[in-house]
Parts: C-alpha cells; structure tokens; sequence
DNA sequence: CAAGCTATGTTCGCTATCGTACAGATGGAT
DNA sequence: ATCCATCTGTACGATAGCGAACATAGCTTG
C-alpha cells in the first residue's frame, strides 16, 4: 500500500532485478509526454526508449492516402521502442501521445548495452514484445471482423486500463483516427453506448460508468490481449 | 551459380557463421509440409522451430465465431515459431502449411540453447521478427484501408514471392480462409485481376503472368513490408 | 461413359460503413 | 455578454462486402 518508489511507475520496472536496475536507474530521466507529441516517425533512428507512467502512447500506421490505424496501445505496462533492440533502429510505424503525462526515457545506446548483457532485461523485453505481437494481430483480425461499436468498446478498455481513473480525455476526432475509421462512426457508436448507460461524454472527457458492461459489449479481443499479457507479465504486486 | 548446399534452402540460414552453423547443423533436420499441415496451435507448446524451405506457412488468427484472417505469411525467408524465443513458448494464432514443400526442424530446447548464447543466431532472429512485426502491422492497416483487390494482389505477391515459380496451387475457398473474406468476394476479384490478364487459374492453380501488373495494382502495403525486409535481413546472394 | 465431387461463376437483397454536407451545442477567449 | 472555435449530432445517397442460394464447369473415379 506504500506509494511505489518514483521510478517503478512502470510496470516493466517491477520486474528487473537489482543488479540490473542499480546499473540502469542513474540514466533513467523523467521526461513530460503532452498529448499528440510524436515520440517517433517512420524510418527515424530512435534516440531513446520511452517507458510511460501516466502518459499513454499509440502505435499507429498510416497510408499514404492519409488514413491511418492504431495497431498497439503502450501505457505502463510497456515500452515504446521495441525496434531499438529487436534491430532496426526505427519501423514503419509511428508513435503518439494518445493521453498525456509523464514517462521515463533512457538513451538507446545506453538501454542497448543493458540489453545486450542477454540477462534478465533482455528476456523481460522479448517476453513484453510478444504480448505486444499478440496485441497487434488481434487487432488487425478485428479490423476485419468486428462492427465499430465493438472496437470502440475494446479501444476504451485498453485504454482506461492503462489509467488510474475512469476518465479520459480525448475527442471522437482523435479516436477516429486510431481506430480507422469516420468521426461520424465514432460519434453514432459513442451515443449507443452512452444510451446504453455504460459511459457519458461531453467535449472531449469520457467517463467509463459501467466497466462490466463495456466488457459484455465488445468482442472476445480485449480479453484474448489482456489475458496474454497476463500470462507473459503476471502482475507482481496487486493494485 | 552452384546450388546451394541442402540444409541452407532457408535464407536465415545463410547469415549464420561457421561456428554456429556447425553447432545447430547436426540437430537439423528436413521435414515434410504437406498442404494444410498446423504447425502449432493456439496456446499449446510448440515442440519444434521450423525453417520452410520450399513449403509456405501462414500464421492465422481464429475468431470465436469461426472466421479468420491471416496476419502474415513465412516462407524460406523466415521461422515458425517465434514465440519459442520470445519467452511465452506458445501463441494465440495459428501456423498452417499454405502451400506444401519442405522445411527444416530444430527441435525447441536445443534451438533455444543457441538463441541464449547471445549471439549472432539471437540478433538474426530478432532482426527477422522485427520485419515479421511490420508485415503484422501494415496487414492490420491494409485489413481496414484497402480493396479486397488490392489485398488479394498483395497476397499473391507475397506468396509468390516465396515460391520457386509464378504458380501457386491455391484455391478461392482457402485464399478467403486467409483474407478472412468470403469465397465469392474471391472469385470477383480474381476474375478482375484475370479479366486484366495479370493471372490466370483454374480449380486451385493460379499463374502469375504479369508480375509488375500486380504491383501496379496492389497496395503499397506490398512494398513496405517488402522493403523492411530487404532492410533488416538484405539479401547475401542474388537470386 | 456416367456419376459425383469440388471449384468457380452469378445473382439478389441486406447492412455497415463511407463521403459529404450542414446544424446545433458547448466552453473558453475577448 | 458575446464571439468563435471546436466538438458533437444528423441526414442522405453511394458502395463494398456479406449471406444465401443456385448454376455451371472441370477433374476423377468407378
């Protein structure tokens, strides 16, 4: 029940031993992630790792025809960055602020040489970037198959779940642009819900009002992520 | 000009170093991929890592009310089974043989012993799951964004580019199973792309006729998968 | 050759989502 | 208090893909 230490407010954290962590605590920065700040851009040599606290990050692929979708959602139970130490120094996705607050970074050379020692934060990072795999594939089976209403309701689980609260701010614009779809949509699937009792909205902060409910509402999607991150990253202290 | 030596029909292959290969190389062994062959299912443990030669394997994604999409596709410039390095030792998709050939095998534990060691076997996959990662992702956006037209020509594209020659033996009820659309939606689009005189096919033999014809007319998902490729696993030996 | 299975072609009405256009509502700024 | 930008609601025709049903055509097996 104690407040955990200021730099363990990321849960990847929690996992790291330590030996690993007195070598990695000193280069570790608290760093400020407004909304809609770009963290990376397709094809960029990333310079830091980037683990959120309270601030919330979208991965998103765009087209060239200006469309665009949102493929993960990283909150502080990950990492955003993955291909600095999987290899490619940058990807073909982009990365943004979805929700503000605070992160931490570490310089990519620096978190490399942590990495490359193959010791336990290595395996923490494989084992997230799994989850993370399984994230973006049921994403990409659900944009197939599922109606919007459905992948809203997901969208707000994923999300709230990365937040203390029951509120987030965030416009229908912006999350029609995550999730790929028309703001219109957003806005006829947003009243069903909130018709149905489940959240209330007004000019860009949603309440979540029936967690349970959500749940019910959209598809097996939420579940099958949340459950394989549990499985790979078992919560070690309960909240 | 030679042929390459048997057990390096598998491109992964050719960038690993002497000492490593003569390490892994006695517990290769080659194996069958008969068409529609699970190479692992969701959540149960995988036994081997498998390296398609000739054979292609498509990772798939089920859904509870039986539909499916295919998140991505292996062939001899890939591995099943990462998931076995990553740390969860299985996934929640599915890998079935799309179209048979051969393959080779490790079998798990022997492969992870290598892949612990650090070195340059650990950097190669991981450089290939990074690519993996990006055809993932831009399968989830072209899902929501493009023509089931365009998808099909990519995923010709992406098969035959797997393959020795320009036909595929596939029928339109399996390239649906894969693109998670009906089979009818198949047969309009084919018969477009045929009418166009790109392909040509008849009861499960398709014949590319003109490849860059279906660049043309395919996403340009095509290409950025294809180019990550090229960028983190470059081709040693022209082809 | 005939039968039968499987692959492909075609049709029709249905629905979700799109694109566009515009109207109303809310809250912050002057 | 008023203005104005932004956010949200609504409406309409267009369209891609769906679901189901049925027709044809090409192997293959007896």
């Amino acid at each position: 029940m104690n407040p955990l230490p200021i730099k363990k407010q990321n849960s990847l954290f929690e996992y790291i031993p330590e030996v690993e962590w007195r070598r990695l605590e000193p280069h570790i920065e608290e760093f400020s992630l407004p909304l809609g700040k770009v963290l990376y851009e397709p094809n960029i040599k990333m310079s830091h790792v980037c683990f959120p606290s309270t601030a919330i990050v979208s991965l998103l692929y765009s087209l060239e025809n200006g469309s665009s979708a949102e493929i993960a959602i990283v909150g502080n139970e990950g990492v955003v960055g993955i291909s600095i130490f999987m290899g490619g120094e940058s990807t073909s996705s982009r990365a943004v602020v979805q929700s503000a607050g605070l992160g931490y970074r570490i310089k990519s050379s620096l978190f490399l040489d942590e990495f490359n020692k193959s010791g336990p934060v290595m395996h923490l990072l494989l084992r997230y970037t799994q989850a993370l795999i399984t994230q973006m594939s049921q994403t990409a089976v659900c944009n197939r198959h599922h109606s919007l209403d459905q992948q809203l309701c997901r969208w707000l689980l994923l999300s709230i779940d990365r937040l203390k609260g029951n509120e987030l701010v965030m416009t229908q614009v912006l999350i029609a642009n995550m999730l790929g779809v028309r703001r219109e949509g957003v806005t006829e699937a947003a009243l069903k819900i909130q018709k149905a009792g489940l959240i209330k909205y007004s000019r860009g902060h949603i309440t979540v009002l029936d967690r349970v409910g959500l749940e019910h509402r959209t598809c097996e999607c939420y579940k099958v992520v949340k459950n394989e991150y549990e499985r790979l990253l078992p919560h070690k202290f309960a909240i």
